[in-house]
DNA sequence: AAATACCTGACTATTTTACTTGGTTACTAG
DNA sequence: CTAGTAACCAAGTAAAATAGTCAGGTATTT
């Protein structure tokens, strides 16, 4: 699977700007400071992320991106998926060929996995992770719904 | 994070012991021609899976290797993690320092999807996954638990 | 004694990730 | 109108991890 730091970036960056959410556009310069990640990577990561249309981008001075869409309605699913990470743990990629043209003994148990992984990022979206944040960040167990 | 190959062809490795579970000893060219895994790269993966105490050796003419557990008693979470892959998604892998010292916006979140992914192959051991590929082979949709 | 099969370590090829470089294009503030 | 800003784009690279190989062992049994 893919799970790694580009789509951690891209959930980040998302957030960066999701929280910053005026109605000025930010400059991935600014997330790249803030955030700490190469402006470069940033921008590829973007590039992907405005193909997706989960942000629209306004060039020149005083340019940068927007969110494209309300924060409630961008799944971290989305995010993810949308720079090229495919949540999907299969040996075979679903063509169910994975030994001998046969479906593995654990092809069904990696769908669940697999499943599961995409149920819960699909069930989040960018503004409850940041009201989280702000609710949660001292509290040292949360029990998981 | 870690969930691939690896991983993938250990809890392979051990279903495949499992479900050939006599009182002989399973062979790792056995399991390497079966399985379509490389058979150093199996000998590789045992040697962690037999200091986890997971599986026992039988040297010599007529050894290979046994389950060291009852199947029920070992779950996948043990075995992907004896291999060395570690199920967590966060930048600062707990330190919680992710930003500056500070803990990052999508800390708590990765600290979710870790635990959740870890929750649920946790709660699946090596004679679950056999039982559902003999009940479940052909059934096109089952509806996640 | 010889065959079997585990065991070990080092080494290599491949792939992916993360990042860099060096530009071009569009826009706007002054 | 022009200078500077910031998006856009393509290619290339460094580092890391993965997946696999190779060449030797060592222990056990037949």
């Amino acid at each position: 699977m893919q799970l790694t730091t580009k789509g951690r970036y891209a959930v980040t960056a998302m957030l960066d700007l999701a929280s910053n959410d005026s109605s000025r556009p930010v400059t991935l310069d600014m997330i790249s400071q803030r955030q700490n990640i190469s402006l470069s990577y940033l921008e590829q990561l973007f590039a992907k992320l405005r193909k997706a249309s989960l942000v629209k981008s306004i060039r020149g001075p005083g340019g940068g991106y927007l969110l494209n869409v309300n924060p409630v309605d961008i799944t971290l699913t989305e995010i993810i998926e949308a720079v090229d990470e495919n949540i999907d743990l299969r040996r075979c990629h679903g063509s169910k060929n994975c030994l001998r043209g046969k479906q593995c003994l654990s092809h069904h148990l990696w769908c669940e996995v697999s499943d599961q992984i995409r149920g819960f990022l699909s069930s989040r979206n960018l503004q409850q992770v940041i009201d989280d944040y702000y609710t949660n960040q001292d509290i040292k167990v949360k029990l998981t719904v």
